[in-house]
DNA sequence: CCCATATCGATAGCAAGCTAACTAATTATC
DNA sequence: GATAATTAGTTAGCTTGCTATCGATATGGG
């Protein structure tokens, strides 16, 4: 198997594994990975819209959506309305999703996820997977 | 935002290009990232159970029934009885799935998801990807 | 031999990604 | 000012991951 294939497959595999892992450990929190990163994305522009709490995930706006509604339902975050076009609805996090409790536990699982890889390699990494990420955006657009 | 954390945004990110990507590219030849995954695992184990296959894949069984169903269906695999075993079904690709088409498919995608890609930087890559993968498969294990 | 246990595969139900298409509301154009 | 075009959000439906559970078949211990 090719180098790159081999590095493919790992990818896939650490897909994987961070749904395995990380959803059974945020888990204790009430949380998903993906919930998770709706609350700490929105937490640098709250009172964003929807549609630019999605743009700024990178995901489509009807995935955004049923987050929103799960969170909202478990009382991370509110929608409020905005006076001025009533299509609009700014989201804010609540309390509870402000807390201490949340933000160590993302923090953590962060930290853990890294343990043991080469700090020196990292920029590196960061670009090779910048550079994917471009080509598979790319993929059967040309 | 830690080095660390850009790291893991790009990861994510890179999940969802493959998926958007690959998936409309794979659509060409009637497949998706996961079920030409699942071709390309099988041609190099022919004969064997789904159990078996579920497990070279690195994913649950339940998952790799549908795509089983949905690849059978297209024309893709067939399972065949096992004599002496009536629970387990043997898994063998069709013509269809021996094309040269299928093949080259995969392999051009591979190529193009690696293009300007440091190939130095490679091994490096992989490795922390590796050390990841196993960070997050123990997280809220020990 | 029989019952307990393990294994294979299937079913059901949840999460999170996508696209396509729709409604309601706003903005722009004539 | 009426109509057309855009935008925000939702709904519906597909794929692929997961876990939990179940039925049927093998296998092993007593």
């Amino acid at each position: 198997m090719p180098q790159h294939s081999a590095t493919l497959e790992t990818l896939l595999r650490v897909i994987r594994e961070l749904r395995r892992g990380y959803d059974r450990s945020a888990a204790d929190v009430g949380l998903t990975l993906s919930r998770a990163r709706v609350l700490t994305t929105l937490a640098g522009m709250e009172g964003a819209t929807q549609a630019e709490l999605a743009h700024a995930l990178g995901i489509e706006p009807p995935t955004l959506k049923r987050q929103v509604e799960a969170l909202e339902r478990d009382g991370f975050l509110e929608r409020r309305a905005i006076e001025g076009d009533a299509r609009k609805r700014a989201l804010f996090l609540s309390e509870k999703a402000h807390s201490a409790a949340i933000t160590r536990f993302v923090r953590a699982v962060r930290t853990e996820l890294f343990e043991g890889v080469d700090e020196a390699d990292l920029p590196r990494v960061h670009a090779a997977l910048e550079r994917i990420a471009a080509n598979a955006a790319r993929l059967n657009r040309s």
